[in-house]
DNA sequence: TATTAGCACTCGAAAATGGAGAGTGCTAAT
DNA sequence: ATTAGCACTCTCCATTTTCGAGTGCTAATA
């Protein structure tokens, strides 16, 4: 047994994973062995898949079904494919129609990328908006509803709005509102919302600001502002995914659609692939989510400059069509980047 | 024959539609003699239940399965639940628990109603968002973002605000988009949203404004910002209705959540539904959505004043237990209706 | 006359049966 | 080193069998 794969050992390996995420049937011997023009009989590719699954790159559901890809093999394919960045001529211009900002607020601009990614890919498609505290302070604003509630609206620098509504000690005027929002406006103009946080706590700490009841009350109004609020995920394609022959069975499906309507763990897994550039992947258990088993996630951060604002993918099947989807993901990050760009 | 049911035919009638709710089985003659106590013998329940068959309230599957209450059979019975407003101390205790607005934006209070109604009724819920045209303007506001693309918020008397991403034809500066806010807000304040669109047509005929360019701008950019947006369908609570044994089988599931991925149809029948007063049922074909078949949903809207604001409500199955759901819906479209209230 | 017991009959669901086919591993021949 | 050949294994599918629940009808009963 040798410990590197040979080159006809990878080639037989790379032509079952392909016909694997094909068919979704265990690939047998004699499928390969006349796939790569009879070059090889049955017999010595069943050798060459005998050592294979002692490596653990194959395993048999049963002796008498052909072999399936581990996700060791899968890593090993998708590591191959580095670097890979061609897109079809009709993907790339179904990307670009389905991207376009005029009209729509920011949401559903996401929201129609997932919807896309969804479509293109024919898995599920993911977006995640930009997270806020990474964003540069805009605009603030409040509006003054019934009684004592006030609705805050913060925008910040790449057209994101938050919005909430806040209960008050006392009632306030609309002249008040409006010098506080003027005040505050003038006081964080281009701070990033972390910054924002931390200005707003230096200022409490003021003399001058602890006798004028109004600026200290605008202070705490933005301090509960800006509490955080849950970033937005869209996920777009849950019946695209259910056509996949994997999750043909009533408690695949059920698992799916629970492991997505709470969408905290997925959350959390995204947040650190934040970090990270370029396009991600993460194949079955490596996402360590034990409702993703048997799932892959192929994401890419979109930027402006050089701020990360969100991330966006595809998630399907371990069996997926890694060698189209990549540059997908890809292209779309980029092209999303390019929309949320400023001047 | 009878026409009319006789006291002891509504009963087992009644009887069999509450059997089939709880266990989803076929009902037969036995089961419903010993819910009885025994009053009556199987073979006199069967003579009854030929009956209820041959006046179309039941159905069998097949000859030796049962009998099943058909669609007339529940519409019967929800009628005869008509006045029904008790709700379990519980569920009201939890409805008010999970309703609460600060801190919160709109959406995000409308989304947890969702969520709260389909994990109370083990249904699913569905919120839809408040129709924009129908509110009163209260403000709006322009943000400069780069190039010649402007940020519109649009802010409505209860709080909802819509975010819209416009391009321009040329540049505008800072000091113009708010002079431009403030001329509109002045013209516009305290008219519904219909109201408005028809004062800036007008406007626009003006002879004064058309040598007032920035005025001209401004009356043409908030006319792109009213440009309807879809209403906001909240629908929560999949996985849940994918426990109910009628969903068991991998067809419907599909079914089900292809149809509630485009929400489109469904908006049309809940808007229909805007027009009544309290809770309205739709049993089985009655929605006349040919997706829907099998479900039934239970809504009402929710209102400020003498304005419908929105609808909201829980779908499930045929078989779902009416007489829980009915004021549990109800309840919650008052509660709902008190939150978002104004002074 | 309304109700009920009894019984033959029907039908579906679940378990048991029995190839057919696909694929393997091993051995011996090339 | 490769391959042909063959026995073996296991799943899948269709068919059959059995079992039980439930009905409808008829005749007996209160």
């Amino acid at each position: 047994m040798q410990e590197y794969l040979t080159e006809r050992s990878r080639k037989i390996l790379e032509a079952i994973i392909e016909d694997y995420i094909l068919t979704a049937e265990p690939v047998g011997s004699r499928t390969i062995s006349r796939r790569q023009g009879q070059s090889l009989s049955p017999a010595s590719v069943r050798n060459v898949m005998a050592d294979l699954e002692e490596m653990g790159f194959l395993a048999s559901p049963h002796p008498s079904a052909g072999r399936v890809p581990t996700e060791k093999a899968y890593r090993f394919y998708v590591d191959s494919l580095v670097g890979l960045r061609r897109i079809a001529r009709e993907e790339r211009e179904e990307i670009h129609k389905r991207c376009s900002l005029t009209g729509k607020d920011i949401g559903e601009v996401l929201k129609e990328t997932s919807r896309m990614l969804s479509s293109i890919s024919h898995y599920m498609g993911i977006v995640v908006a930009p997270r806020f505290t990474a964003n540069v302070f805009r605009h603030m604003e409040f509006v003054k509803l019934g009684g004592r509630r006030i609705l805050t609206i913060l925008v910040s620098q790449n057209g994101t709005v938050q919005n909430k509504i806040i209960e008050t000690d006392e009632e306030l005027q609309f002249t008040d509102l409006t010098r506080m929002s003027n005040y505050l406006n003038d006081l964080l103009k281009g701070l990033t919302i972390s910054q924002v946080k931390k200005r707003i706590l230096e200022e409490l700490q003021e003399e001058k600001i602890r006798y004028d009841a109004l600026l200290a009350n605008a202070l705490k109004l933005s301090q509960q502002t800006l509490e955080g609020t849950d970033a937005e995920v869209f996920i777009e394609g849950q019946a695209n995914i259910l056509e996949q022959p994997e999750f043909a069975d009533v408690e695949k499906m059920k698992e799916i659609i629970r492991a997505f309507e709470e969408k905290g763990q997925l959350l959390a897994l995204l947040e650190r692939s934040m970090v990270a550039e370029g396009v991600q992947i993460f194949i079955g258990s490596e996402s360590h989510l034990n409702r993703m088993s048997g799932m892959s996630l192929v994401t890419s951060t979109y930027v402006t400059g050089k701020n990360t604002l969100g991330i966006l993918g595809v998630i399907g099947p371990t069996r997926m069509g890694y060698a189209k989807i990549i540059p997908i993901v890809d292209y779309t990050a980029r092209q999303v980047s390019r929309l949320l760009e400023l001047e």
